[in-house]
DNA sequence: ATTGTGGCCTGCCCGC
DNA sequence: TGCGGGCAGGCCACAA
């Protein structure tokens, strides 16, 4: 599923390839995908005749910049959506959804005076595009987390360590699969209440989230260590230990119990 | 305010 | 071979 470095991937192909294309036409056939009242005629008339002049992001949103003024399209991608600049996608392959290449599942699509195309492609229809999100909505970007602002994000809460991180209020860009490598790496029981951790902790979870990034950053983030034990019977690569399944902010949480503390 | 829960979306996989 | 149920997780509404 898309989390922070898959769409870091969507934005540096939205950068390479869709910057000052004058937009042709928006074809936006699923009216659920278009959110906060947002229409498909609206989006038409605020993006046609303009051409999108920067890609930004925040956590997991994508932000496109308008030009002569224009509104700023967010886009999310859910677990399943995909962005494709010309029919090449910002990824290979994503977890958890399926890499059929099925038109009906294109929600959004901007085509360009010279024919090529933007589009985000979501079979489960769990993401959306909207204008002018509120962009304060939005904790700090994972990416570049330091020990400092961590030590802010968790502050004195008693919710679990593992439902702090994925709190995009908090600190945005973390979902499910990145949490449980982060917190693998680290050495963290992610049901520690988040407000536990000493000083030496929450620079060793900083250290962990700023080279879990780094390090699959390149590869995506199903392809951590702990990934391919996250199923019944997987065990420990570190250690050999069963690992344990709980549910945990409500999402299925793998960790290991000898050396995540 | 903080924390937890349930529902939504729908493709896919497993077991019968 | 077809079918039904459970599962995946980001996000939001809502409750205590």
């Amino acid at each position: 599923m898309p989390e922070l470095i898959e769409i870091e991937a969507y934005r540096r192909l939205a950068e390479a390839k869709a910057l000052g294309r004058p937009i042709a036409e928006v074809v936006a056939p699923d009216a659920w995908w278009l959110k906060g009242g947002l229409t498909a005629g609206a989006l038409s008339d605020a993006l046609v005749g303009r051409v999108f002049t920067a890609a930004r992001r925040t956590g997991k949103r994508l932000l496109l910049e308008t030009s002569g003024a224009g509104p700023l399209l967010g886009l999310r991608f859910g677990m399943t959506g995909k962005l494709l600049v010309d029919g090449t996608a910002g990824v290979d392959e994503l977890i958890y959804s399926s890499n059929r290449d099925v038109g009906a599942w294109d929600r959004l699509m901007v085509v360009f005076d010279d024919g090529g195309d933007l589009r985000v492609r979501d079979a489960r229809r769990l993401g959306g595009a909207e204008l002018e999100p509120d962009e304060a909505r939005l904790g700090p970007d994972a990416a570049g987390l330091t020990p400092a602002v961590l030590a802010r994000v968790l502050g004195t809460s008693r919710a679990p360590l593992k439902a702090r991180l994925m709190d995009q209020a908090r600190v945005s860009g973390l979902g499910n699969l990145l949490v449980d490598e982060i917190l693998y790496r680290s050495g963290l029981d992610p049901a520690r209440p988040a407000g536990s951790l000493d000083p030496a902790e929450v620079r060793r979870l900083a250290g962990w989230i700023r080279r879990t990034l780094d390090r699959l950053g390149d590869l995506g983030s199903h392809a951590g260590e702990v990934g391919p034990a996250r199923r019944p019977g997987g065990v420990c690569p570190r250690d050999g230990t069963p690992l344990v399944r709980r549910t945990i902010g409500g999402r299925t949480t793998w960790s290991c119990p000898t050396h995540q503390r």
